[in-house]
DNA sequence: TCCATATTTCCAATATTATGGAAATATGAT
DNA sequence: ATCATATTTCCATAATATTGGAAATATGGA
């Protein structure tokens, strides 16, 4: 991962409203969620969410997928993991013994339904 | 960690001047490195670096002792691990075997010199 | 005291981001 | 076709962030 792509996915967390959509679709798996049910569930107007889906999307951290009318948007588990391991190595200096090659991050898997 | 403080965190090196001053940091170590030879590294302005320290110093992510009239500024590695564990655990679901309590991420030492 | 060095603070200009209502689009049902 | 639902796009406004020059502050030396 490039430091621009880095800077994108920070951003895109960096901001109340876009880190707590986030942790709610990080938790509630892979299959996603309606686009309105997150919005229930920050209390957020619904032009408003749908700006900071778009800049998750664009960041590259979450995906959606359309059934019917609704969008099911998802958190991207690997790229959070490619920020992660990013971080591990350019931030974290010391961590997994100091081997810059052995710096890989453990990985991440949806939780259970 | 509270999510104004992961905000903070994330907002700090969301910014690319700021994410490369913050990485040379970590990687020049614990004794840390004068404000002057930190613009000469990364070609900025004075005025614009000092704006730029102080938002990471704000955030919590550096630190800086004053030795004579050079300031000396180092990465705080203690609040990256913070950040580390706070998007372990809530933006990495399913790590650790999916334990909660059980997800401390593993510590950061600084580099030998 | 006066000067040089290191760095910050002040300020104004510019740029980017966030917000939410209204209109538009997409889809499915009757 | 018409209507209802789900969501986005458009737009204007407001808020916040970034930049860099000039002046201010802090320190040490002659």
């Amino acid at each position: 991962m490039e430091i621009n792509k880095a800077v994108s996915a920070l951003s895109a967390l960096s901001q109340e409203n876009r880190l707590t959509v986030f942790r709610y679709l990080v938790q509630a798996g892979l299959e996603g969620v309606p686009a309105g049910q997150i919005g229930e569930h920050l209390g957020l107007p619904l032009s408003t969410l749908s700006f900071h889906l778009s800049q998750l999307k664009h960041a590259g951290l979450v995906k959606c997928r359309r059934e019917g009318r609704t969008l099911f948007y998802s958190a991207h588990y690997a790229a959070m993991n490619e920020l992660m391991g990013y971080l591990t190595e350019n931030c974290c200096q010391g961590i997994s013994g100091n081997r810059k090659t052995s710096s890989r991050p453990r990985k991440v898997r949806a939780s259970k339904k």
